[in-house]
DNA sequence: GGCATACTGTAACACTGTTTCGTAACAATG
DNA sequence: CATTGTTACGAAACAGTGTTACAGTATGCC
């Protein structure tokens, strides 16, 4: 009886890849409803009743985010040497979070009051984190690392993501050059601590 | 003539007391203009006259954050010891930022759309980061680290942030001994890996 | 007291996120 | 084909932001 109904799924997919658009194009504080709503071609009931509430075109972005950069680490193909594709992929993770500025800020910092990452969402972080554990077990079977699996794939992690922020900041330098020694130089140092026969082994903090 | 000033820096002072107070209360959220100018006893137009808009009262937050993480460094004495200097700098860097979460979100992250820091601003992570390298110095002479002061403090600070970013969005593992385990393997390995003989050596990335 | 000065905070503006509710579009029926 | 009953849609309203104009007022001087 009722006329068709709009706000389908195919809709929110529309809408969704406007949001990443309208975000890349005019920062965190050009998404708002209204202007999704316009840029989508709808408006903002629509957009209502498709992601519930702010927060949760957000978290849609968010989740997005993380789909877009587990299928870009995903390309990083295996070789002989191990070490040669941990480096390459977190060279991949880098050139995604420097093509992708601002959604990086939102899967990695809270540019956003309304959305807080809860229990649910830190699993997306961790879909990408088993593409590294991966890498991280052929460089542990090669000899190249040694130590548990996921706490190296933790630690590197956390260490590309340290570097990517401040470089994002403009934190880690002004010149292309010493940004690049300095991930270069962070990178290697690590993997090679990660491998010495000393990990592990030294004095509690 | 005019009746006695009440908008003077004396006044400046407690309105930034009462936002830090009122942001690590009330989270990034309820720092809002009306609600800082209640929590201060005063008016909105107040703080606007002391502050100049609402990025000035994040950028003066900002600024107080590592004045106070600054001084927090600074208490962390020399020892015979360079290199548990060294971990006792950053072990007081993560007290820090889980004893001032939201604090550190402002000082590292971007969660207001206004305030975004600037070449002025990256000097007061500077300053913070000339501690590092003083103490990163330190290991240099003694043999414990090689390399570039200066890159050497900000890959060992990029670092200790991205793991203190993890560990406060939960990101680092849910029980406390994961996390501590993985706080120390990290920066055991990048120091040993600065301080190995390989450093720097390596093939291109 | 009257007056001039300039400081103060109320009340307004334009913009958010969010929801209500009158309108309109359909499918089924007579 | 006209009527009716559903129900989807979006303009408009609401509350709460950042921000500012300006009426009101406290103060010292004559």
């Amino acid at each position: 009886m009722p006329r068709a109904k709009q706000r389908t799924p195919e809709l929110r997919e529309q809408v969704l890849a406007a949001a990443l658009e309208l975000l890349a194009r005019e920062g965190a504080a050009g998404l708002t409803a209204r202007g999704l709503a316009r840029a989508a071609g709808t408006s903002p009931p629509a957009v209502y009743e498709l992601f519930g509430d702010k927060g949760g075109i957000v978290r849609a972005v968010f989740f997005e985010g993380f789909r877009r950069l587990h299928a870009e680490l995903r390309e990083v193909g295996q070789t002989q040497d191990p070490r040669a594709d941990l480096l390459a992929l977190s060279e991949r993770y880098r050139a995604f979070i420097l093509a992708n500025p601002v959604l990086a800020e939102v899967m990695f910092s809270r540019p956003f009051t309304d959305f807080e990452p809860s229990a649910d969402e830190r699993r997306a972080g961790a879909s990408v984190r088993v593409l590294v554990i991966g890498a991280v077990r052929r460089c542990v079977e090669a000899g190249v690392l040694r130590g548990d699996e996921t706490d190296v794939a933790h630690v590197l992690v956390a260490l590309v993501q340290g570097l990517a922020l401040a470089e994002n900041a403009r934190r880690l330098g002004r010149r292309r050059g010493s940004v690049q020694r300095r991930w270069r130089l962070a990178l290697e140092a690590l993997i090679d601590g990660l491998g010495g026969e000393r990990a592990g082994t030294r004095a509690r903090i």
